[in-house]
DNA sequence: CAACGGTTACTCGTCGACGAATATACGCCG
DNA sequence: CGGCGTATATTCGTCGACGAGTAACCGTTG
């Protein structure tokens, strides 16, 4: 159950956790996220930080402290963190910690359409995502490499972890690639014949006519069938109209 | 370059590829991506949803055919694809195959703010997230070897690989609470004294002083330095307030 | 057969995301 | 020392995301 937050913007989770150290104006503060790379974990874009930062206010969870005025300047507002804000940090932290959510990467869409691609054109195209792939890797481990030198792993967990996710894309990319060059991906030939000949097997329409809920996935426990079942923690959501009261 | 989508919302994508298949009302459109599956690729929200169909429509991806109405309910639009769709449908799918692009996913977000949880806590939660992952694994598995059997591969690489993706991100949990329980993870009793006296070493309160862009990752290319870099491919963005005019 | 609850099929209003615009300060070159 | 390019710091307006609301239809129970 991922509770409904007052400011839902992950900025929002940087922001906190940056004035968990000190009071800070705005500016100060998206300094301070891209000087120890927090930009990074998340979406940073400087027309959200703003609204992020009115809202969080507006909701108590940061508060101005006093306004700073240099020059002919538009005057500084500084903040500092509440209790409240301090509260929302820590239950935010645990929540994303603990619980696995349904992630949508844009590659997984992209995935869902491959059939629409000539298969030697994706086969390119995928050999070209992990040449990209494999090069920021490589970069990126280094960098990692060098900071570990002089900055406590705790700190850098979230890089060990994304390097961990994309050397298995990496990994996975590399082991469907073999299987379409090699000509052993089942089904090639069809998906080739399809788009030279436009011919599309009986086998493959009748498929498409009817529905049987293929992908896997956890938020979508397979309950096709309309049964009455009582009242099983969660509902898949995804489909339907209407959250329940019960909130 | 994510190439500017005239819609960008990747339900569109999805809105597409059901279109190419015939001509469809948009409730029915629904019905068939969550029958094959398509609302595990992306986040589906019906609000979303009729908003996309109109913006489609209003960019000429698709148009009305036809205006069926039964008995007094409203009347429902039936859309077919337009040729500027499909071209749509297949460059989009060309980008997200062949491109990596940054993504953020929330446990990145979560594991940035670990320090914020006493490390007991945390290794807890990180327990609890093992255990669902595997649990969810397990179950989608079985869906997925389920399918196989009647479904080709290729309609389904999108469930590998995201089974794929979750299998990495699980054995990295069961490496880091390895370490984590057996206390040799470094730094773990800095961490915990921190927690138990509120004590930050000289060494850590520096650390946070100093900017030095701790994190790795492709896009920012620890170009700290403000040196007026010629013209190297790509700007960082997330941090620069305007796109450059060459669009 | 009326009343009710569920399903189908949208529409609407609000709020937030974020690109673009704005405005001052600053450095440097002639 | 005046003009201009660049960095600093923020506001604003628009468009899209999406939860909540609406309404017909359908089954079913007393």
């Amino acid at each position: 159950m991922p509770k409904r937050r007052k400011v839902g913007n992950l900025l929002a989770l940087a922001v906190l956790s940056a004035l968990v150290q000190r009071p800070m104006h705005p500016y100060e503060i998206a300094t301070a996220l891209r000087a120890w790379g927090k930009d990074q974990d998340m979406e940073f874009k400087w027309g959200s930080f703003y609204t992020v930062i009115g809202n969080l206010d507006k909701h108590h969870l940061i508060e101005a402290v006093e306004n700073v005025r240099e020059g002919r300047r538009p005057e500084r507002t500084v903040y500092r963190i509440t209790d409240a804000g301090r509260a929302e940090l820590v239950d935010w932290a645990r929540e994303l910690v603990s619980t696995p959510m349904a992630e949508h990467p844009r590659f997984r869409a992209g995935l869902s359409v491959l059939a629409a691609l000539h298969p030697d054109e994706a086969t390119g195209l995928l050999r070209q995502r992990l040449d990209l792939l494999e090069t920021a890797i490589r970069q990126d481990r280094e960098t990692l490499d060098a900071h570990l030198r002089e900055i406590p792993r705790l700190f850098l967990v979230e890089s060990e972890y994304d390097l961990a996710i994309r050397d298995a894309e990496a990994a996975w990319l590399r082991a469907l690639l073999a299987e379409l060059t090699s000509g052993s991906y089942p089904g090639l030939d069809t998906w080739r014949a399809f788009h030279e000949t436009g011919e599309m097997p009986a086998e493959l329409t009748e498929l498409a006519a009817r529905g049987s809920t293929p992908n896997a996935s956890s938020d979508t426990p397979t309950t096709d069938s309309p049964e009455a079942h009582p009242d099983s923690a969660e509902r898949p959501d995804s489909f339907s109209r209407r959250a329940d009261t019960t909130g």
